[in-house]
DNA sequence: TCAATATATTGACAATCTTCGATATATCGC
DNA sequence: GCGATATATCGAAGATTGTCAATATATTGA
């Protein structure tokens, strides 16, 4: 907070002395928050390329599959794969021994839609 | 790895009874992990109201404004602006006492860019 | 039922991230 | 130079995340 004189170039409307910003905020603490989590999500490797994977041969890439083409053991294949079930980006299906993944479209969309919002709000 | 029979349903190419999954993988390990860096930045509350504060009042922001509206302190201010300039995504120029903040859209623009083109592959 | 296989979960550990008090640095007005 | 203010950096503490070995659960075929 500057208490002494008014700052060069400001977008201020102050009490002289004082810095009582009156901008836009353009975000709300919810919506910041909301698109932090969707963003945390996507925000690794492994799980971007689980999503490309399965995007691309959606009902028909077991986890056996996703392990093999991933540079990470079955069992954080399958921690990444849960949370992004979790976040309901994907979806499992078992068909016998095997669990089939695939995406979640309408959720994939959301984010999208939820990232051009941000974009253009900016 | 499955090494019974053939999954019921696959996308398969495999010699009778190993997995040797040949599909289309999407994203290299490279893209992925500078996606995943680039989200990575994004994905935090107040960086993105960092973001959306500069960009509708981009150089006219000092760090005691953002401090205000923010719900931390100073030093965490100053550590998130310091990521966003280090990602490259605003820039800040002393004018005097202060120190002002804005994006650069450039920047912005490429990362919007990475992330359509990622939804537009999958 | 049993052995084999696929996937999930648990638990531990390491790495990274977030926050903030304390302090350093820079600039201003006097 | 000095006191006041703005911002950055340091260092510590706690929280979160990522990974994997070990183990549990579910399914299959025999």
């Amino acid at each position: 907070m500057n208490t002494q004189s008014e700052p060069p170039t400001t977008a201020h409307t102050t009490i002289p002395g004082c810095c009582a910003p009156v901008f836009d905020v353009g975000l709300t603490d919810g919506e910041a928050a909301q698109l932090a989590e969707k963003l945390s999500l996507l925000a690794h490797p492994i799980r971007l390329r689980l999503l490309a994977i399965l995007a691309r041969n959606g009902g028909h890439v077991c986890v056996c599959d996703l392990e093999a083409a991933l540079p990470v053991k079955q069992p954080t294949v399958s921690h990444h794969l849960r949370l992004l079930r979790d976040g309901g980006l994907i979806e499992g299906e078992r068909r016998g021994q095997w669990i089939y993944y695939a995406v979640r479209r309408e959720e994939l969309a959301a984010v999208q839609a939820a990232l051009a919002q941000f974009f253009a709000r900016i």
